[in-house]
DNA sequence: CGCAGGCTGTCACATGAATGTCACATTACT
DNA sequence: AGTAATGTGACATTCATGTGACAGCCTGCG
């Protein structure tokens, strides 16, 4: 299982400061926000694998964000973990209502927090298995590791796999070529930002093996980067 | 229903004596083993219909055969009776999940015993029964241990057959040498990820030399590993 | 006991795919 | 037209996998 990614919301730097510490140690990557929409900018722009929320926060409480992620579609199965200064039961009941996964009462043992969330990270990650991403006739399938469009199956090398993998699964955004060589590449890579293009043509070029409709899905966004928009598909 | 073949794991000589004798008068074939290497070669080369395993043994508890067993596709269904020396709880319940099939307290009557052992030989016989995997012209026949295309025998040895075995009960799915090493060759084994590779193509080859087209069932999922897929198989 | 033969795991080398980068062509925008 | 951004084909290199050979190990047999 590679490095997942965690969601540090607090206003306090301190209480982020030894959470990061602790989390690093067990081998997570740690993103830290002081409000609310700090917050939701690293959640749409980094998609954590889980979130940890603090209750009191300045400019809307965390429950705030807590509805607002629950209501979207896209971020409606990211874990919640949140972080109640005092036993509130009101609180507490009102959080697991909203959708939180767990909550957690400070203070805490860091060994506590980090059990939790693996329980709470492996339980959905195999949920994530044996499923599918479809747009069309297009399907990628992650168990088997192929991509079919028309019943066929298409070529393409794993960059090519991981790339439209990431598409699918985050749609209607543009991303700059700078994010997809994070999210896609991966962190800490040095390559060429040129390169995208590349490999964004050699998608385009499989796609369009298998239907040159399906090509178009893959679009240009001058200036910024590209886009995966099946809204613009045309349908026969 | 022919004889069955019972394999007591026990590292007392008097006690192994004691079931033989008990289990051939009762129309068993008895195969012995003093420690868990012994065991595990006579399940791999003789499979027997069933395991009595002592709890106490040198050179790795009873459990941690047990745990390998339960993890390779290839003896998951194997039926198992724990033997423990004392009413210890903890053994008793820890084994049931590991999945044992049932145990039995020493001091205990061989009636009893058998009892027990006809009962879950019923049970898992009823199962077993026509326990083959087909994918077109294909058979893997698991208790004779063979496998038949197109009416011909083919050759390989015994671990491209657990090999095939595991690809055939988890087809359309991709997996990396570690996991293949971890669910064919069992955890806590330390051999060369490469090594997989040229079991892989022994597999291939055996194969092939039945017919070609089958050879193609086993695709090379690059950056990945390995993956079996009869969708694809060509059919004439 | 020694020997032959099958099976296994490992290596070194061969092969071919995938990657990243460049130079140049093309396109969009002003 | 001029400029900047993007598309595209080619290429060297790296990297993953295929493959043949071999030594050790066990087993069965003489």
């Amino acid at each position: 299982m590679s490095a997942k990614k965690v969601l540090v919301v607090d206003d306090e730097a301190s209480i982020r400061e030894m959470l990061r510490l602790a989390l690093e140690m067990s081998d997570f990557k740690c993103l830290e926000a002081a409000d609310i929409h700090e917050a939701y900018r690293l959640i749409t722009d980094e998609s954590p694998d889980i979130v940890l929320l603090d209750w009191m926060l300045p400019g809307g409480s965390g429950i705030e964000l807590l509805r607002r992620l629950k209501k979207e579609e896209a971020t409606q199965a990211l874990p919640v973990i949140m972080l109640t200064a005092k036993t509130h039961e009101d609180n507490v009941v009102q959080g697991l209502e909203v959708g939180a996964d767990d909550y957690i009462t400070k203070p805490f043992a860091p060994k506590e927090l980090i059990a939790r969330m693996k329980a709470i990270l492996r339980r959905s990650s195999s949920e994530e298995a044996g499923s599918e991403l479809r747009v069309g006739e297009l399907v990628l399938e992650i168990d088997s590791r192929r991509v079919i469009l028309n019943q066929k199956a298409l070529e393409m090398g794993p960059t090519e796999f991981k790339l439209l993998h990431f598409f699918m699964s985050h749609p209607e955004r543009a991303y700059s070529r700078a994010q997809l060589l994070d999210r896609v590449w991966g962190a800490n890579v040095y390559v060429e930002e040129r390169t995208v293009d590349v490999h964004i043509r050699r998608l385009r070029k499989a796609l369009q093996a298998g239907d040159p409709i399906y090509a178009d899905l893959i679009q240009t966004v001058r200036g910024t980067g590209y886009r995966f928009s099946p809204r613009d598909l045309a349908v026969a």
